[in-house]
DNA sequence: ATAGACCTTCCAGTAGATGGAAGGTCAACA
DNA sequence: TGTTGACCTTCCATCTACTGGAAGGTCTAT
């Protein structure tokens, strides 16, 4: 299977494809022309990668969790180790972010936002405001 | 003002100033011996860079957002576009990531996590799970 | 005089791709 | 048979926003 499919079937660009075999992520044949050939394991492994990616996971704990994919002896407790810790970090980040959403939420609803150069906004970044 | 007081002053690291000044965000005087030699309106620069970084605007944006806060003549509605596009982003990004909560936590509630090799985790990523 | 804390520049590396150039290959169509 | 266009290859550069480190100059205190 040529690289353009592997490609559809996966859902990952062709680039990122080439990548992942870069960084090790998996080892996909050859033809005699020279081209990638990819097997339907290769294409397991592609989208198994495009959903843990999108899924938040490092490039790094993706490596990891291919591994116990593939491994038929793992333990179901260290995937779900790796996942319960990908949650913390979820919820710190959205913390942030909502935290984030109410200031800026704060200071766009005071802008009058016409011609006039008083702005809250930027007082706030200048450090002259009142939300601190 | 040395960079170590600049820093210190700014809430930002030296590396990252120098940096900034690299990109041609601010251009502090230099004494005799080449220190860099910062003004209090450099150091009101580097806050501002500090909190709108901290706000979650990009280098780019908090450039525009700089150009804005020197141009006293500057409209407010300006400032407010770029702020609401900003509050956009995040409320897409918060959206995304508690999309990925919902999903991650339901997996990790339902992997049994313990010393039996199947998991409903690598299930999903495998694309063998029933959630979607 | 010298130690240690500062400062300088420059180069390389991080994550996770993405874009583009230069060139080889393959299938179809006239 | 020739040639077009889609596909594939490698390699190198670029992006964001820094960060780390080496090699070396300067300043201050003792």
């Amino acid at each position: 299977m040529n690289i353009g499919i592997a490609s559809e079937k996966s859902g990952l660009p062709a680039k990122t494809i080439r990548y992942y075999e870069d960084i090790g992520l998996l080892h996909p044949a050859r033809t005699d022309n020279g081209y990638r050939d990819y097997s339907t394991a290769d294409i397991h492994r592609l989208r198994f990668l495009q959903r843990s990616r999108s899924l938040g996971f490092s490039v790094d704990e993706c490596r990891q969790l291919l591994s116990l994919y593939q491994d038929r002896e793992r333990d179901s407790a260290d995937v779900k180790e790796i996942a319960k810790a990908k949650l913390v970090e979820i919820d710190r980040k959205i913390a942030e972010l909502v935290g984030l959403r109410g200031l800026l939420h704060h200071l766009v609803s005071h802008c009058h936002g016409d011609e006039r150069p008083d702005c809250p906004i930027i007082d706030e970044l200048a450090g002259q405001g009142v939300a601190q």
